[in-house]
DNA sequence: CTCATTACTTATCATTTGATAACAAAATAA
DNA sequence: TTATTTTGTTATCAAATGATAAGTAATGAG
């Protein structure tokens, strides 16, 4: 099997699945939030309590950015921080209550825009989508990342 | 088959591919290219002659700032412009050989980045690669576009 | 021909994001 | 104890990107 050309269909794929990315997520959040920030509290809302160090390191941005975004993040009351009780130093963050609820219903409307996608899909049809998925993650994506 | 749960994988596979796509795309360019300016020469690559009005929508950016970009790109000679002859007020855009020089060597380092990816694969590895792409595109992906 | 529309440009301003220096506090190593 | 490292903050500055007003030239509709 030729790899160059599985590598010219992976990134047509990529490229789609950015373009399919881009439609599930516009217009989601009412609030006054940055594409950046908006991402920041997607991660910490799979991944709470987690520390600006992670988040730095995840979203590949300066610790001091990270720290002027959570700054902003608080400063409308969509998360919160807590000291490390053992090491003084480590902050955990987590959605507030207003956060947890904003981002709840921003999932809501991407799931409800998801299965829009797949409305027409027999069982059969996810099944196939739910292998092909888990195909990927196995053998092209678990291999560095 | 829960709709929902395939919803969830299907994030966390999303996820996954902008992180491989991150990595496999990283420091590509030697040259004075922003990131935006570097989608625009990706779009251009793969799918020139286009116009200004098509990058722009593609993009999803204003066509005066499509406008600016393009600007800068010819002033570092990575591409062209053509008039339609037919209808004067369309330009056509197509890299110069410099920017086919640069948007070629880019490829193939991703290329060389993708191949270490799959480096392990068997032959019904890739097989199978494929055909969950195939799947995807067809049962996911190809409903609105 | 006149008017509206399309494709694009230029100019300008605001916002977002990135980069870096300097600092403070806590933990750890010597 | 002292020195070093880790974690995070604040403050600036620069660059990239977004938004919008105004204008030009070509086209097409009436």
């Amino acid at each position: 099997m030729n790899k160059s050309a599985l590598f010219h269909q992976f990134v047509a794929f990529t490229a789609t699945i950015h373009q399919v990315t881009h439609d599930l997520t516009q217009n989601i959040t009412a609030a006054n939030i940055t594409p950046l920030q908006y991402k920041i509290l997607e991660y910490i809302k799979v991944s709470q309590p987690v520390t600006p160090t992670e988040i730095s390191e995840c979203q590949h941005m300066s610790l001091p950015n990270t720290s002027r975004e959570l700054r902003k993040l608080q400063e409308q009351q969509l998360i919160q921080k807590f000291s490390d009780t053992a090491d003084r130093r480590k902050q955990y963050v987590r959605l507030s209550k207003e956060g947890e609820k904003m981002m709840e219903e921003a999932f809501a409307c991407i799931e409800e825009r998801f299965l829009q996608l797949i409305q027409h899909a027999t069982q059969d049809d996810l099944k196939d989508i739910q292998h092909a998925l888990a195909i990927l993650e196995e053998k092209v994506l678990r291999q560095n990342g």
